[in-house]
DNA sequence: ATAGGGTTAG
């Protein structure tokens, strides 16, 4: 305990104990003893800044600095590194500009210490033109230099720009450590950039880095997650001498990423088994990867976990939770997490719109949203994408078109393409065609492939030929790649009976060589989730979370007998089969075979012989449902008097008693 | 006495 009587009038030994204090992070003692001090020196008046500053005081730390200044103590190139890092975590951009110009003015902005600070400051400013234009003022250049460009570069989405300076500093003879490295292999995740990251990768072992420095490795581990290379991923991570919790995060986050959550799922419970503690970031990515393969059951212990071990407080988590919910369907379980959460921020608020509108509920969204005005929730691009794709998805265009325009009349956002893409969306779904077309000419951004997509849908619902090619040869342009534009104009021939049409539109992916995302269906079962791929009635993708495999090849011929059975009923019930959305040219019979191997099928008729009467059944698609299958579950709905809930990349279907939710309405 | 480091929800 220190008092006035313990301070001798030794301002020496006083001033070393502030020093040790601050350097200690010990503020509030520091000041203390500061304050005694009559003459204070400069390495004095450093220090407390310092203190300040490094200690997440960073209005404390400029605040001493104007002091220092008013006191006629002059600041030298110990106090400026401080002040600049203390301006750029507060984002006083204003204020930082000043401190810019002060240290011109006392020629120290040519000290490589206060030139390496201006550079990060910029950085956190965002603005790396001018972090560049100091960078090449700079009269000496050290390693710091280059690494704080590199990492300047790479946070603010320019990793490109990174790898360029990566090379100049190279031919400079400049030698990289380990902290270039890390910014390196953050720029190659970035751009999933695989061979510059294993030349990352080899340089750090002939440096002998990769052993010694665990944030070395857990850098590559994720730079290899980015790359899709997780045999190599998984192999740097088995040979981690100490697996911490960020390796375990890189890797479990990395299956979710590249399409395989089960993986992502048991490398979760192996983390559990092991005895590491999972943190926030952890729960997150596993509620990501529980929401993708409709692991409800999954989700619902992960919840159980999150509270035991009290993350539930957490705002992130909570939102996670959310998004885990209304992707497993649960609207109801996401909206009671949202009403509980006490900290709600503006991403919780936009996710319980996005489930909403998920769910075909706008009028319900659009509730929230004028809510989250209410409370005085600053809005942001996001928030607008989750309440104008809710209002595409439920029809509501006069409500739509009146917040679109509120984006810049009153909340002073610019809209960018996301937002432009669900006004298209929402006229054309709601047949104003020729209005959605208007738009897209007027669009004061140069329209992508995403707004022509949604214009070609439009026009396969108005049955408009002419702006369905148009629109098509946008996209075809934009999106070379993307098959599912092809498949899209077929079906509109197809519907119009242009079988030569079609054929064309066929041969065009077949002379490009491009093939069609096998669809994939997901349903959860006792806990296990199990997966279908089209046509695969063997059951071969089953995969268990919580037990080993069981004997599921048997299934294969109980799924078989199911579907035939399920064809008999919904036939007699008055179905038939819409073959034009079949996209392969095969005789009609076959056809009609293929649209009873779609993977929703597969995975209806496995969840119906594994379940009790009246268990609700969850799906999930990785494609957009096909109108046939959309018409054969409805009747299935019916006919077995089950609900049945489907997810497709688009959005939710609840089907029940003959009717889905969207009402036809997708 | 100085500055620069990897994973994260809509």
């Amino acid at each position: 305990m220190i008092t006035c009587n313990t301070l001798q009038n030794n301002t020496y030994l006083n001033t070393k104990l502030a020093a040790f204090y601050a350097n200690c992070g010990q503020m509030t003692e520091a000041q203390f003893i500061f304050g005694h001090i009559v003459l204070k020196n400069s390495f004095l008046w450093n220090f407390m800044i310092r203190g300040f500053a490094c200690n997440g005081y960073s209005l404390e730390s400029i605040v001493l600095y104007r002091e220092m200044m008013s006191f006629g103590q002059k600041p030298n190139n110990f106090t400026y590194p401080f002040v600049l890092m203390a301006c750029g975590n507060m984002v006083l951009v204003e204020m930082g500009r000043r401190v810019h110009c002060e240290t011109v003015v006392c020629g120290l902005d040519s000290n490589v210490f206060v030139g390496n600070s201006l550079l990060a400051m910029y950085a956190k400013f965002k603005d790396v033109e001018m972090m560049r234009i100091v960078f090449d003022r700079m009269p000496v250049r050290d390693l710091t230099s280059w690494n704080t460009m590199i990492s300047g570069y790479v946070k603010n989405g320019e990793p490109g720009e990174a790898l360029l300076v990566f090379g100049t500093m190279g031919k400079a003879g400049i030698i990289a450590d380990c902290t270039t490295l890390l910014g390196i292999l953050s720029a190659c995740a970035a751009l999933a950039a695989l061979k510059e990251g294993e030349a990352v990768h080899s340089n750090a072992i002939q440096k002998n880095l990769v052993k010694a420095n665990n944030f070395l490795s857990n850098s590559l581990i994720e730079m290899y997650c980015s790359c899709n290379s997780m045999v190599i991923a998984k192999r740097l991570f088995e040979e981690l001498t100490w697996k911490d919790t960020v390796a375990w995060n890189s890797l479990i986050s990395g299956y979710a990423r590249n399409g395989n959550s089960f993986e992502s799922l048991r490398y979760f419970c192996r983390m559990l088994v092991e005895g590491v503690l999972p943190d926030k970031v952890t729960f997150v990515i596993v509620l990501g990867a529980c929401g993708l393969i409709t692991a409800l059951q999954f989700g619902l212990s992960v919840h159980s976990c999150i509270v035991t071990k009290g993350f539930d407080t957490n705002a992130m988590v909570g939102t996670a939770l959310m998004d885990m919910y209304s992707k497993c369907g649960s609207l109801a379980c996401s909206s009671h997490v949202f009403e509980e959460m006490t900290n709600k921020n503006l991403v919780s608020w936009s996710a319980m719109i996005t489930g909403y509108g998920l769910h075909g509920k706008g009028r319900e969204a659009v509730s929230v949203f004028q809510e989250m005005k209410a409370n005085g929730i600053v809005l942001d691009e996001g928030v607008f994408t989750s309440v104008l794709s809710a209002c595409s998805h439920a029809g509501l265009v006069n409500e739509g078109k009146e917040i679109f325009h509120s984006m810049r009349n009153v909340h002073n956002i610019k809209p960018v393409i996301a937002h432009y893409s669900c006004m298209v969306d929402l006229l054309g779904r709601a047949g104003r065609l020729d209005e959605a077309y208007e738009f897209v000419e007027k669009m004061e951004v140069k329209p992508t492939s995403d707004v022509w997509a949604a214009l070609l849908s439009a026009s396969r619902l108005s049955r408009n030929v002419e702006l369905a090619e148009l629109s098509a040869q946008k996209v075809f342009e934009l999106h070379p790649k993307g098959v599912g534009s092809y498949v899209c104009l077929s079906n509109i021939y197809a519907a119009e009976q242009r079988w030569d049409d079609v054929e064309r539109v066929r041969a065009l992916v077949r002379r490009k060589g491009l093939k069609k995302e096998p669809g994939c269906s997901f349903v959860e079962l006792d806990k296990v989730v199990h997966s279908f791929l089209v046509g695969d009635k063997s059951h071969q993708q089953a995969v268990e979370i919580y037990a080993k495999l069981k004997e599921l090849c048997k299934l294969a011929v109980e799924i078989y007998a199911k579907l035939n059975e399920l064809c008999k009923l919904v036939s007699e019930a008055g179905y038939k089969p819409d073959t034009s959305l079949v996209f392969y040219d095969v005789g009609e019979e076959v056809k009609e075979k293929m649209l009873w191997d779609h993977s929703e099928r597969l995975a209806i008729a496995f969840a119906l012989i594994k379940s009790g009467p009246g268990t609700i059944i969850r799906i999930t698609k990785n494609l957009r449902t096909c109108g046939d299958c959309h018409t054969v579950t409805k009747l299935i709905s019916k006919l077995t008097c089950r609900e049945i809930i489907m997810r497709d990349t688009h959005r939710f279907h609840h089907f029940r008693d003959g009717y889905c939710s969207c009402g036809d309405y997708w």
